[in-house]
DNA sequence: GTCTATAGAATGATAGAC
DNA sequence: GTCTATCATTCTATAGAC
């Protein structure tokens, strides 16, 4: 089947270029280049440009969702049905940290394609990610097995707050490590997962302490902290 | 000034359409057609597409910026010098989010068009917000006062994580909303800062009592919450 | 200085030959 | 399945009118 290796071929060279140089700079015709086949072949193979884009994005996604729902499953089958609520966050943003952090040289290039994708964002990838709703009603539906008492508007907020750091972390990892001066360290993955989860839980703690029973809005604080 | 009347028509219709359809769908040509003026006249007051977006937001990006920095000099002095760290950390939230979020129907164009700007991050964008560092670091020093005991590093993942918390918020709203089924209220702003705000001073709060005086790194904890 | 008309260069997409 | 040739659209650049 030579149409597979063409396939292939332009797959490869596409991840590689955009984890290099970003899709704002990589035309079809790099791509084509790069993978040494006909410029016409990108459109046969996948129908445009963004389809392409698309494809990759999609794979690599699966990839992370798979393992994530494995590591979900496994902790909730540990705790015999219920998983214990930093383990839940632990295989949320554990595998995407996983894949996208670590020592710069060490990164792959699907590493690299996956941070352009988080930090760019262009059009085919924002319609996956809109996908993904029913992936994470899963980890909702798991968060509240394990915290049944709380509210399950807090639950949501958790969730949202657990992704948003990890996926900050991702996009603005250069900008933490130049307003840091170095100080922050981003190679130790497993560090910042743990990070990431202890605020998540210490929010849905003071979720508890503050707010529940009472109303779904958190109170305005004095100064919770010298 | 006749010129004075073709910049600013541009500069609306063009904030007016990216607001509206994205900056993907927007072409120089649907720009010139929504101002009445031709082509070239972009080119002319702006040099390029690129700069006319860079000008769009980083115009609204200094008004935001110095509102925060009101506030937190507000802040600081109300306190002789050294501000509470929710007050530091709702004066670097609280204007972006101010300025995006309230109910969907009340927003200005210029909240729509700085929402497009957060979820699409097109190449000029990027690199305004990547010299952002010098005025975030005005915030890190407020909060290291606020906080003299706190490790240094913790004080930067805290100011991180906040900015994280917010700017997700922004990007994510609508998924959050179809997530929770309508259930969190993404209307009420002054909430939200108040929520984004004590998940961050919980983190930083859980800093101290885990961590410092030891090591950088959280521990891996056992289940601190049921 | 300000604006218009127009041409240039590059890109993604496609029709049709092989 | 592959390739050549070509098209429509886009941003950019410039010459010259006002």
């Amino acid at each position: 089947m030579a149409s597979d290796q063409t396939r292939t071929a332009i797959l490869a060279a596409a991840e590689r270029l955009y984890a290099d140089r970003g899709f704002a700079d990589v035309t079809l015709r790099d791509i084509v280049a790069e993978a040494n086949v006909n410029l016409a072949a990108v459109n046969y193979h996948f129908g445009s440009k963004d389809e392409l884009i698309a494809e990759l994005f999609v794979t690599r996604s699966i990839a992370t969702n798979r393992e994530r729902l494995h590591k979900l499953r496994a902790a909730e089958e540990k705790g015999g049905g219920r998983a214990d609520i930093d383990e839940i966050l632990r295989a949320l943003v554990g595998p995407t940290l996983r894949g996208c952090l670590g020592p710069e040289n060490q990164r792959s290039t699907a590493a690299r394609f996956m941070i352009r994708a988080s930090i760019e964002s262009v059009p085919p990838i924002r319609r996956i990610k809109n996908r993904e709703i029913d992936h994470l009603r899963k980890f909702a539906a798991a968060m509240r097995r394990a915290l049944p008492d709380r509210d399950e508007v807090e639950i949501f907020w958790g969730l949202h707050f657990a992704l948003a750091m990890a996926h900050h972390t991702i996009r603005e990892s250069e900008r933490l490590t130049k307003l840091s001066d170095g100080k922050c360290d981003l190679d130790d993955v497993e560090v910042i997962i743990e990070r990431v989860v202890s605020v998540a839980v210490a929010g849905l703690r003071g979720a508890e302490t503050q707010r529940s029973n009472t109303t779904t809005a958190p109170r305005r604080t004095a100064p919770l902290l010298r």
